[in-house]
DNA sequence: TTTTACTGGTCTG
DNA sequence: CAGACCAGTAAAA
């Protein structure tokens, strides 16, 4: 059974669940459905965090996309308020910072796996939500 | 300062 | 299958 948690902000976050599971994540707007009271937990840090408290989602389990798991997990251990580039994950994976790129942007999950923390070398990079919103999440957490 | 090469996936025809 | 398209960066031109 999908839940749906909706969190108040401009624009509203929306996370959906199955099974405890974190499956997809948008901005706009969504009915909310909660059954469980694992998603009324994740629903109240949810709200915590877009208040601009520190927050870990470390404990959330997530669906990862087929590919890039590897690179995903390393994004995760990013910390609330601090920023890494493209480029130094890229050389602690060993890959490159293109495919650093593209594995971010596979990421179903905003703020759950925190990819706005992910930054160009230059200046702030991409974000599939658009760059706006990561720019708005980046200033949530100073 | 602009262009090129590199990278490893997804998406489309 | 082949080719286009990327949330980047360093190095060459």
């Amino acid at each position: 059974m999908l839940e749906r948690i909706v969190v108040k902000w401009d624009p509203p976050f929306v996370l959906e669940l199955e099974d405890k599971i974190a499956k997809r994540g948008y901005f706009g707007k969504g009915e909310e459905i909660i059954l469980t009271d694992f998603s009324k937990r994740l629903k109240r840090e949810l709200e915590k965090y877009f208040k601009g408290r520190p927050t870990d989602f470390r404990w959330v389990s997530i669906e990862y996309p087929s590919k890039f798991e590897r690179i995903l997990k390393e994004v995760r251990k990013i910390p609330f308020g601090k920023t890494v580039t493209y480029g130094d994950l890229a050389e602690r994976l060993e890959t490159s910072p293109r495919v650093v790129g593209a594995a971010l942007r596979m990421n179903k999950v905003p703020v759950i796996i925190p990819c706005h923390r992910v930054v160009a070398k230059r200046g702030l990079g991409g974000y599939s939500y658009g760059v706006e919103i990561k720019r708005k999440l980046l200033s949530l957490e100073i």
